[in-house]
RNA sequence: GCGGAUGUGGUGGAAUUGGUAGACACGCCAGUCUUAGGAACUGGUGCCGCAAGGCGUGAAGGUUCAAGUCCUUUCAUCCGCACCA
């Protein structure tokens, strides 16, 4: 019998297949579409490793079932080529990009073919070719035509290694994303004159697309932190003795009556022009010394320092004189680069204000408890006294109650300040009157049902943080009606103890004060009990929504509806306008490296920047012989002067050619659009070709899950606005596939030299195919996986046995099957298909390869009915042709063995036939009081009686029910009876 | 800190969406065979227990005849973003 060998079966095929072309997709079909592809490789001197295999494993599992199930299915190919790996080569090795490519590439063909993915090689494109990028550089071109493409100086990153800018999100923890090691630098800021693009007009589509994408939920997710939107207002405050505003973006103006201070960045100009001369040397010291400090350490240090301007800005809502700082945590590049600070409500803002000792002013009161009818409100306060002397705060108990603790506290007569009402009801009620200070800490409103009053409350609550000179009673103090309380002395926990405890959550509103007042206490060193759980202010002090307090006629209102109130009051005044702010950042396209496609501009001393007209694209790269930057922060094409200098297209005179090159992210923004018209001379694509095919059916890959994705959504939505798309989203499908691991979970590196070569493994006999089975049985394909050095043998000897099972199947003699042996491969097979087709279709491959090692497990089972019948090779064949997308070699070679001359791969896949699914009978659990006691076999169609009248006379059944009726019993269709006593 | 995801045997992971937890595989144990191999085949393998039986899905509560799955609280790990007002 012929033995499973993998290594004289692959290469086989492998050239049969590229001899007959079967991967070759035909655009123009009538038959249903499928484009399955992954990401843009780029393509380095190493090769592919394993995290490739993985990757491109999965999209051709998927374009190869579909190519099976008869769909015009296209498993496209092509090379991200430009870009700063071969560029940084050709400077250390000497050897051009170009020439570089030309030996690299090749190397990848052979690479992909021995993994046996099913490329149409007809239709590879590369970016680094003038026919491709000349397409590049016309969308170039097509943006600025749009007014989309714009040139502007602005600070950018800059990372030193690379002598180039790079995008916003090429910045990875500080540090440039091909220079990450822990050796290299941060990246700095770095004014530069550059190309931008105005992807930040698309962002709200981009944004509210996100909702209907067929995505992976986390970069969904990703997607829209990036893009950042958040809605507010502008607020503009008067600069007191000036003419000049002050302008703030906020999404809290509820909390304007909180704002008493604010801020602007130190790189913003209008601090010049708010800086008086007293300040002036101190704020420009500020500024010079943040300007030194890199973001990256700027963000690094979350201390909070800052000057005063000596300026003060007009608050609109309270007309208050309030102080303008300078200081480095607020960012001049988002907003308006100042802000007004809230530090009631905001932490940063807090922690500020507690540093430089600025005033804290709530104006919103958080909400505690649910609502509840006939809510009867009420205003009032509590007091919590604390005697440092003791170390304890006062509480008391009332007489016949020993359990509870009260904190004294009541409601606000006509006229009374909060603090006048809390220390009269501290006296009345426990007598202590000897007070060091007092001043209203906190507000919260709470909802409770009031037990001796028997009413529903709702209170809006003052805390009072009250320090005792004495824990002296005075006597006199004490009211008569309140006697009958006794104080005591305690631990806050003993109350927070009492009052979480409460299953009505009636005390909420206490915790919180009482929570922030001890934090307070901690704060300023005069509660220093150790034993106590330390609570921060920060903890308390929590950015919520709330009901506004002080701040006049808004006083009383949700949070959420103040927003929209004083956003109108103010605009009515011409003071705000509602805004909404984006993190994203027009995308920076312009790199001063030589290894790109050149922008199609040239400068003009007359014309300024000229567009190159598209019929003299593509703008050819000139070879060098040094691509080295020049070291004016230009690309080496600042050294071709040939190629430099030319004429302007408007005027004819002299002119100059742009210097920087197109980031390599714009070539992998349009790549799946060339795909579908790779050859195409007169156009990128054609719309007819792009309307047929897009949007992707599948697309997958473990890297890139913002900026590319968000870049190829953009640019397609442009097409789309142009009139050359019609669907405006170019992934239908996006799986964002786990990456595979060192067995130790630390990535592989060539450094750490753990690396696993997919290759080697292929070549030491196990096959591609195996190690395919191995890369998608891991586990689901979205989690990150270890790489088991028994995985791959596993793989290996699971196709060894389909190998034998087959041959043993050929070499068998003729045998009848019972009925009864034909039901059981039937089901078994039928089932498998079913499954599969499933899984596949869901991305669920691991657990398809676990339905076909079940179903190879069966049919071994099933082996002493073997023989050459039918049905037998009926089941066979759907073995055969269901492993073929994970197991393409093997495949074919059994599908040849088993009689057939054409390509398995081509429109085979089995139909799954229902009625193989169906049982006669069903085993059913039966449960007594939620435990299974017994399994019972019944006719598939049992009416539902007589399985209960079965079930209820199992002996292990009738001995667990111990003589008692049963009180109810359940039966779940075709899954169990659940018997209740 | 914010956002997202995930916690199930020795390991990777299944679980028809509330219905017999541990499919399938790796590993391990026992056996068969001899073309002594990177074998192949057969059987076993969640934990405790001789057994009957009990316990078991990160932890603690709850809803239900029934919870890995739903609710509440909590812990841990991983991945994004990170002073975004």
């Amino acid at each position: 019998m012929k033995r499973y060998e993998p290594k004289t079966i692959e290469p086989k095929w492998q050239k049969i297949w590229d001899e007959t072309n079967v991967y070759t997709a035909d655009l123009d079909s009538d038959k249903p579409k499928y484009i399955g592809m992954s990401m843009f490789n780029y393509p380095s001197g190493a090769g592919i490793h394993i995290g490739h295999a993985m990757n491109y494993t999965i999209s051709d599992v998927k374009a190869r079932m579909k190519r099976q199930q008869g769909y015009e299915s296209y498993h496209p190919v092509g090379w991200d080529s430009f870009g700063l790996p071969a560029e940084n080569y050709a400077i250390k090795a000497g050897v051009s990009p170009q020439e570089s490519m030309g030996t690299i590439i090749p190397n990848y063909h052979k690479q992909y073919k021995a993994m046996g993915w099913s490329n149409d090689w007809e239709k590879e494109i590369a970016s680094h070719r003038p026919e491709y990028y000349k397409w590049t550089q016309w969308i170039f071109s097509e943006m600025y035509r749009a007014g989309l493409a714009y040139q502007e100086e602005r600070q950018q990153w800059w990372c030193d290694q690379c002598q180039t800018v790079l995008a916003n999100e090429q910045v990875i923890d500080g540090k440039c994303w091909r220079h990450d090691g822990a050796d290299d630098p941060l990246v700095e800021k770095k004014g530069v004159n550059q190309w931008f693009f105005k992807i930040t007009e698309y962002a709200d589509e981009l944004l509210d697309a996100i909702d209907d994408l067929d995505w992976t939920e986390a970069v969904k997710t990703a997607q829209r932190n990036w893009i950042g939107r958040s809605e507010g207002a502008e607020i503009s405050f008067d600069i007191n003795g000036s003419k000049e505003t002050l302008t703030v973006f906020t999404t809290r103006p509820d909390t304007i009556y909180g704002a008493t201070f604010m801020v602007v960045a130190p790189e913003s100009e209008l601090v010049d022009s708010l800086v008086t001369d007293e300040q002036k040397s101190e704020v420009d010291a500020y500024r010079k010394a943040a300007a030194l400090k890199s973001e990256v350490e700027r963000q690094a240090s979350k201390e909070k320092t800052g000057v005063f301007t000596g300026s003060y800005a007009i608050n609109p809502a309270t007309e208050e004189k309030i102080p303008i700082w300078v200081a480095d945590y607020v960012l001049g590049g988002y907003g308006t680069g100042a802000i007004m600070a809230v530090p009631a409500h905001d932490e940063r803002d807090y922690e500020f204000a507690k540093k430089q000792k600025l005033p804290v002013i709530q104006v919103v009161a958080p909400v505690f408890g649910v609502k509840r009818e006939n809510e009867i409100f009420a205003d009032g306060g509590a007091a919590i006294a604390f005697d440092p002397n003791k170390q304890k705060y006062a509480a008391f108990k009332i007489k016949g109650n020993n359990d509870e603790y009260f904190l004294p506290a009541g409601g606000l007569d006509e006229k009374e300040s909060r603090l006048d009402c809390i220390l009269r009801e501290l006296a009345e009620e426990v007598g202590l009157t000897d007070i060091e200070s007092a001043e209203i800490a906190t507000d919260a409103h709470g909802r409770y049902y009031h037990r001796t009053k028997e009413i529903n409350r709702f209170v809006r609550a003052s805390f009072a943080r009250i320090v005792l000179k004495s824990s002296k009673v005075d006597e006199t103090a004490l009211e008569e009606h309140e006697s009958g309380y006794t104080l005591v002395w305690v631990d806050p926990e003993v109350l927070l103890e009492q009052w979480e405890a409460d299953p009505n959550r009636d005390f909420d509103h206490y915790i919180y004060g009482l929570k922030y007042v001890v934090a307070r206490n901690i704060e300023l060193g005069i509660d220093k009990s150790s034993n106590k759980k330390v609570f921060t202010v920060d903890e308390v002090n929590a950015e919520k929504d709330g009901k506004l307090i002080n701040s006049v006629e808004f006083d009383g209102l949700d949070s959420k509806e103040a927003q929209t109130k004083i956003v109108d009051w103010l605009a009515e005044k011409g003071k705000a306008e509602k805004k909404i702010n984006y993190k994203m950042r027009d995308w920076s396209v312009s790199r001063q490296r030589y290894w790109g496609a050149p922008i199609p501009i040239v400068h003009c001393e007359k014309d300024g920047a000229v567009l190159i007209p598209d019929d003299q694209l593509p703008v050819v790269l000139p070879e060098l012989e040094d691509f080295a930057p020049s070291g004016d922060g230009r690309s080496a094409l600042a050294r071709a002067t040939d190629w430099l200098k030319t004429t302007c297209p408007e005027c004819g005179g002299e002119a100059e050619r742009e210097t920087d090159t197109l980031d390599t992210y714009i070539c992998s923004s349009w790549y799946m659009l060339r795909y579908l018209d790779p050859h195409n001379q007169e156009e990128a694509f054609t719309s007819e070709r792009a309307n047929k095919w897009m949007p992707i059916d599948f697309y997958n890959g473990g890297d890139h899950a913002t900026a590319h994705m968000l870049y190829a959504r953009f640019i397609t939505r442009f097409f789309t606005k142009q009139g050359r798309l019609e669907n405006p989203e170019p992934f239908k499908q996006f799986l964002f596939n786990g990456k595979v691991r060192a067995s130790d979970g630390s990535a592989f590196s060539k450094s750490k030299g753990n690396g696993v070569d997919p290759l080697e493994i292929i070549n030491s006999g196990y096959g591609a195919d195996a190690l395919r089975v191995y890369l998608m049985f891991a586990g689901p394909l979205e989690f990150n996986s270890k790489w088991d050095p028994d995985g791959v043998p596993g793989a290996y000897r699971f196709l060894a046995r389909i190998y034998s099972l087959v041959q043993e199947y050929l070499e068998a003699d003729k045998v009848e099957l019972s009925d009864e042996d034909l039901k059981k491969l039937r089901f078994a097979t039928h089932s498998m298909i079913k499954k599969v087709t499933e899984d596949i279709e869901q991305n669920s491959y691991n657990t398809a390869i676990a339905a076909l090692m079940k179903n190879s497990n069966d049919l071994s089972q099933l082996k002493q009915c073997f023989g050459v019948h039918d049905e037998w090779r009926a089941s066979l064949e759907s073995l055969v042709m269901c492993i073929a997308p994970f197991t393409p070699h093997t495949a074919e070679e059994l599908w040849q063995d088993l009689g057939h001359s054409d390509s398995i791969h081509k429109g085979h896949w089995p139909q799954y036939d229902e009625s193989a699914l169906a049982q006669d009978s069903i085993t059913l659990a039966v449960q007594v009081n939620g435990k299974v006691r017994a399994e019972i076999k019944v006719a598939a169609d049992a009416d539902e009686e007589d399985i209960k009248a079965v079930a209820l006379e199992q002996e292990n059944v009738v001995k667990h029910l111990d003589g008692k009726d049963p009180k109810k019993v359940i039966y779940v269709k075709g899954r169990l009876v659940s018997v209740v006593v």
